[in-house]
DNA sequence: CCTCGAACGAGAGCACCGCTCTCGCCGACC
DNA sequence: GGTCGGCGAGAGCGGTGCTCTCGTTCGAGG
């Protein structure tokens, strides 16, 4: 049971985050100022380091908590009763979605690492669940044969040294039909995604999309085609 | 021809630029300090807003000049007598080189958008040469009727208010087999190629990709095929 | 050739930033 | 009840972007 020390501790630092999480939708992260947010929270600077050590720890929990917003909206969009290619579009939707909605929080997760480098470990499991997502998905689809592309041998190929273990185990050990050639493609899409996501958001297809709407469900569904789902290539 | 105070200026600006170029490939574009460029080169912060309005402005040069090497290498890589996947390979290759030899640079141009929203048009130019390089490898690829994956028709077919003008004009004009499916699998490849080096780049993919040099080669050889050029898809 | 204006570099200064240190204060535990 | 630790406030340090002013110097026009 937590005292009371510690619940109003908790609640104070939860203010602080709203107010930096607020801060981060208006101004970007670039812009982010601590003594700016501890003006918001009607405290004096220095007591806000009383709970972040830093303004670069203050960072990491806006990019943690960021990273688990958009797993979220990627898991809630995800309905596992759907046919593949109807969830490997919903959740890409999701993401873009996710991603047009709050759009300095998805800088902060997949634009250019802040200050020098530091990707905290911290960081790791909340930003691998939209991507557990998609790997599942794609593992769901091969256990149900609606996967094409492998190298139909039925069993899990490796090359040695290419594919790390973090993304065979997301795609799931043992489905039929799931290789590294498969793995390489599902992480392709993965990344083209985002990609795809990024030059919408940071404006590198002005001039080259009209209708971003349209174009995007064209890519989803040349995405879904890349990594075996649909029609058969 | 240029005054003797007209070249000195040119010869300043050069080296502030330089200077400014040297910090940003060693602390990156947040840190990158305006005073401390100013101090590189002897001079007093003040004197340097005689040569760029602001530190933004001093960015977007450094912004174009990015660009612009980084069209440079690609257009050196790219031989107009080889095949067009050889082609295709090598201008992909020189593009991740570039990255990984400039880090900082890279994420200036393809991370976050510094401020809030900055992109001057004076970047278009120079941000659209590595596009037009690879489009140029897809339309002369189609010409020689080398580029499968089009609608087949021979025409160069149109879905209203999808692709802007500029993607259609990279392409080649009256290339057969060129049509709008084939522009965006085009825009697809381009998004996906800077997805996969930011995410290689940015740390996203440590853990699920061990070699990162095979991993890019299989990449390329995914995007070349979704694209039309190599097996039939 | 001389003059006058424009460009230039230096310096001081403003507001803001991240961060540190000290100092009272108040509550929780022995 | 006393004591100790966490807390907020304040001052302060060095740094930042940017502005303004003030001499100086260079160059083009009369």
């Amino acid at each position: 049971m937590p005292t009371a020390r510690e619940r109003v501790r908790a609640e104070i630092t939860a203010e602080i985050t709203a107010a930096a999480r607020r801060q981060l939708a208006e101004v970007g992260a670039a812009a982010l100022s601590l003594r700016a947010v501890a003006r918001d929270v009607g405290m004096v600077s220095s007591a806000v380091y009383r709970y972040f050590p830093s303004r670069d720890d203050l960072l990491t929990r806006l990019i943690i908590d960021g990273y688990d917003a958009l797993g979220t909206a990627a898991e809630t969009a995800d309905d596992p009763a759907a046919g593949p290619e109807e969830r490997w579009a919903a959740v890409c939707g999701a993401v873009r979605d996710w991603a047009r909605a709050h759009p300095h929080e998805y800088a902060l997760l997949y634009g250019s690492p802040v200050p020098g480098y530091s990707a905290p470990r911290d960081t790791v499991p909340a930003a691998s669940r939209v991507g557990i997502v998609l790997g599942t998905i794609l593992g769901d689809a091969a256990r149900a044969g609606r996967l094409t592309g492998g190298s139909g041998d039925g069993g899990n190929g490796r090359v040695p040294g290419l594919i790390g273990d973090a993304a065979v185990e997301v795609l799931g050990k043992g489905a039929p039909g799931v290789d590294d050639a498969v793995r390489v493609r599902a992480l392709l899409a993965w990344s083209s995604l985002f990609g795809s996501i990024s030059f919408e958001l940071f404006g590198h297809l002005v001039g080259s999309v009209e209708d971003a709407d349209a174009y995007f469900a064209r890519v989803v569904a040349e995405l879904g085609t890349l990594v075996g789902l649909g029609p058969a290539r």
